[in-house]
RNA sequence: GCCGGAGUGGCGGAACGGCAGACGCAGCGGACUUAAAAUCCGCAAUCGUAAGAUGUGAGGGUUCGAGUCCCUCCUCCGGCACCA
């Protein structure tokens, strides 16, 4: 054993060790173990990591080996998310084809990925763009179109320049594509959409299921979907009788409609407006909104503006016919029936626009005092209170009200209750090149055909021209877009859109399950099996893209009878993100090359070993929030695993050969706390990374067991006992680290002859209970709730001895003097606290 | 506005209602060294010479005892939103 900390020499040689022997290969089939799939969301070959992708794969590799060690069957499997744009927007950028770049990229990061010494089931990697794999994305949408999830329609589309059209859930509130930050426009396009809106309730209420996700994640969903219960009521314009249906979370407030707000686009105008003396009024306003950027349109600041349309509606619940029907900016036309009824008494947006359009109010729910009226409030009542003016409503409580309004209306025939959601159909399509073929043939007789299951995949060709920078390659390839149509055989035309990435990524989980599979996507006995997921890890920025897609996808594979779980993962946990301080304005930014504060795991394995790398990225803080990496800071874990082998080595030489049970009683003082405190450790290691993965606590509990084992000096010339009991501390910190510095415990495994070889096999240390126990035991002494001291008693004494000790000290005695004792609190084996006046 | 999370030393952060600041970084002192680095030993919340007092965003409350539980509020982070 050398003498100093040889990282250079045993990384490597472990690493190879794992490869040889298959440590990380699962037998999906072996069913001797209870199983475990822990999965870290896969990479998008980029090109290169930084050390915050780090945190992500070193995370679920000690979780990995941490079950491994605890007895389980672990799949831990990795692969590329490799189909998307920045492929293609190299190819144009550098005249290098989108597969050739991504394959090195993944050749790159897989290099990085490895050198951190994670271990996964290799047999198992996929990419996404390989057609072995994209053949069965394709599969996926077939399953999708048979049940009629995915479907063709002509609809505004979010449309970035550089990315295309994109999905909602890619465009940030503000109105921005998440990707590349341009603004986002809407354009009229044909698009191939899946059917969300029609599992939203089912994707609403199995988040119950998902126990084990941080509520964050549930809740962001939840907000996503974004269910109310409310009525449909039809109200009808006043002139011509056309049906105006609005959707309402407060039918209570019904009685109060004194104006109607309809969105600009509204197809109803359209009918109303054309030869109105309103016409032109109504188009000059709307043309005017449609020239604000989205990004300004969805500001707080922007003023409730809108115009009359001369035309009235007619309230069915007491036959008002004077409702004046206004063209408003802040009604959109996709969430409910993009008519609004307003009530300015009882709605503040309402209110501010009656009050600048000079429309009238009406008072529908009285407070509680009885004090409210329109001439002297100043701002809509939103409170609770009694039904007023409401026809046989009055003196309703409003709560009630809005079941019993609901409900007569519901009988009268022109309401109903209903449920609005938020979340819009999800488009699947990007006129782009470098994703999985959408395998459709447009028919000019048939129509658009699936391609049948047998004749996947469709294959993206690989002779494309960038040169030109305008529009989607595959549109302009003619070998590609000439076919037959599989239904008549007529020549027919190739769909030249390709699947957004997203739904590659959506079920690669289940193609780690039975990876080589060349007859069907999956073995769904295996998958039945193995899924859900015991364990996903990742970054929170996928909470409604990534796991609401995926989520959703195993639900229609579940309909369409390929699997039998509805949720693919049954714990989450995401981590956070690595930032550090930007070196131009001293500001927290996450690792990104465009802020430049990216920081490279290849020159730190060089200078520490990947072992401190690991140490310090889950030292760094507690691994669901996010941390600023310090690089100084990484010297704290490099000195502790030097000083780790320097003790190993020390040891080696007195320590015997092999494990040898510790006489207890022969330990001096130092010594038993050592062993007291070494089970203390294991019992703690154990528990925090039980209770939410508390790396960073596990760790700091094995700092301070090497700082009991320096005050303990055993060495030569202590007893056998004393050296027995070093051997057993150097071992089990091995062991205990072994899922989180894996190399140095392996090599530490090996110079002290353990067996099994391997310590991934050595299993989990078990807790010594007698070594746990403790002879002497400080009590707290307190006096009124204030700490006064402290005195060593031993263990086991009664409670009226350990305040009968406790008040005999002189810390008690000096603080009481004068006053008389009202109580005494004693916490047995813990503290004594004496109530005096 | 609604929902979720978080506020503790110079810094990252510990603390299942019971010793606030574990562990680490940075800092200070000492040993070793011609010297430095590395290493080892020690000191470190604030005020105070000390006894002691004060301290976990602010203010109340519950309790023998509150960073921790309850109420009100402030600030920051994240999500949703002119959503009817």
């Amino acid at each position: 054993m050398e003498e100093k900390y040889p990282f250079h020499a045993i990384e490597p040689k472990w690493q190879k060790y794992w490869d040889d022997t298959g440590t990380f290969r699962c037998d999906t089939r072996d069913d001797s173990k209870p199983k475990f799939y822990c999965l870290t969301m896969f990479p998008y070959p980029s090109g290169h990591m930084h050390v915050g992708h780090g945190r992500n794969y070193i995370m679920g590799d000690v979780i990995t080996r941490y079950k491994m060690m605890t007895g389980y069957n672990v799949l831990s499997p990795m692969g590329w998310d490799s189909f998307g744009l920045p492929a293609e927007n190299a190819a144009k950028k550098f005249h290098v084809h989108p597969h050739k770049w991504t394959i090195e990229n993944i050749a790159e990061m897989k290099r990085q990925v490895r050198s951190w010494g994670v271990g996964y089931d290799w047999d198992r990697e996929i990419a996404t763009c390989h057609p072995d794999y994209y053949k069965w994305t394709q599969w996926v949408f077939l399953q999708a179109y048979k049940l009629g999830v995915a479907y063709q329609k002509e609809a505004p589309v979010n449309w970035c320049p550089l990315c295309t059209n994109l999905a909602n859930e890619e465009v940030t509130a503000d109105g921005h594509c998440v990707r590349c930050g341009r603004p986002v426009e809407k354009k009229n396009l044909k698009q191939w959409f899946f059917r969300i809106t029609q599992y939203a309730d089912r994707l609403l209420k199995d988040l119950d299921l998902l126990e084990g996700w941080p509520e964050k994640v549930r809740q962001m969903q939840a907000n996503w979907i974004g269910k109310s219960k409310g009525a449909q009521v039809t109200f009808r314009v006043t002139e011509t009788g056309d049906e105006c249906p609005v959707y309402t979370t407060r039918p209570d407030t019904i009685f109060g409609v004194t104006f109607m707000a309809i969105a600009p686009d509204h197809p109803l105008l359209k009918k109303l407006l054309p030869g109105t003396p309103q016409e032109a009024a109504v188009k000059e306003f709307t043309e005017r909104l449609a020239n604000i950027p989205a990004a300004e349109r969805l500001s707080d600041a922007l003023a409730k503006e809108g115009v009359f349309t001369g035309f009235h509606v007619t309230n069915p619940y007491n036959g008002d016919s004077d409702i004046q029907l206004w063209v408003t900016n802040y009604v959109v036309s996709d969430s409910g029936t993009g008519i609004v009824m307003a009530v300015p008494t009882h709605d503040q947006r309402d209110w501010d626009f009656a009050a600048k359009y000079g429309i009238p109010k009406k008072l529908v729910i009285q407070n509680p005092e009885g004090t409210l009226s329109p001439e002297t409030m100043t701002a809509a009542y939103v409170e609770d209170g009694v039904l007023v003016n409401s026809g046989k409503f009055d003196g309703m409580k409003n709560r009630d009200a809005i079941q019993a309004i609901t409900q007569a209306g519901v009988d009268a025939g022109f309401a109903e209750f209903t449920t609005n959601f938020r979340i819009r159909d999800w488009n699947v399509a990007r006129q782009r090149y470098w994703g999985a073929p959408i395998p459709i043939v447009h028919c000019p007789h048939c129509g658009a055909v699936p391609v049948p299951e047998d004749q996947l995949p469709v294959r993206l060709p690989d002779d494309v021209d960038f040169a030109a920078d305008q529009g989607n390659p595959l549109a302009r390839h003619e070998g590609f877009i000439n076919t037959v149509c599989p239904k008549c055989g007529a020549p027919a035309k190739r769909e030249t859109d390709t699947l957004a990435q997203w739904l590659c990524s959506c079920w690669y989980f289940l193609r780690y399950i039975d990876a080589r599979n060349d007859k069907a996507p999956f073995d769904k006995a295996l998958v039945d099996k193995w899924m859900p997921v015991d364990q996903y890890i990742g970054g929170v920025e996928h909470a409604v893209l990534h796991l609401l897609y995926s989520r959703f996808v195993v639900k229609i594979l579940n309909d369409a009878g390929a699997l039998d779980c509805v949720e693919p993962f049954r714990a989450l946990f995401t981590q956070g993100m690595i930032c550090k301080r930007s070196e131009k304005d001293g500001k927290l930014y996450k690792m990104s090359k465009s802020v430049g504060n990216v920081v490279s795991p290849d020159e730190l394995i060089e200078n520490y070993g990947a072992d401190t790398v690991r140490l310090y990225t889950l030292f760094i803080g507690p691994p669901e929030l996010d941390a600023e990496w310090q690089d100084t800071a990484i010297q704290g874990p490099y000195r502790f695993l030097c000083r780790l082998w320097k003790k190993a080595y020390e040891a080696k030489a007195v320590v015997p050969a092999a494990d040898t049970p510790v006489d207890i009683a022969a330990l001096n003082p130092a010594e038993r706390d050592l062993f007291r405190k070494l089970h203390q450790t294991l019992k703690g290691v154990t528990d925090s990374i039980e209770r939410g993965f508390r790396f960073n606590t596990a760790i700091a509990q094995l700092m301070e067991l090497m700082n009991v084992l320096d005050k303990a000096k055993i060495g030569p010339d202590s007893s056998d006992a004393a050296k027995a009991l070093l051997r057993e501390t150097i071992v089990t910190v091995a062991r205990m680290m072994a899922p989180i510095t894996p190399h140095i415990a392996e090599e530490l495994w090996a110079e002290f002859g353990c067996t099994p070889a391997g310590i991934m096999n050595a299993g989990w240390p078990k807790v010594n209970e007698e070594a746990l126990r403790e002879d002497t035991l400080q009590i707290v002494l307190q006096v009124n709730g204030k700490m006064r001291g402290k005195i060593a008693l031993p263990a086991g004494l009664s409670r009226e001895e350990t305040e009968a000790a406790a008040r005999a000290s002189e810390e008690v005695k000096r603080f009481t003097e004068g006053l008389t004792v009202a109580k005494v609190i004693v916490v047995p084996g813990k503290l004594v606290n004496v109530v005096a006046k």
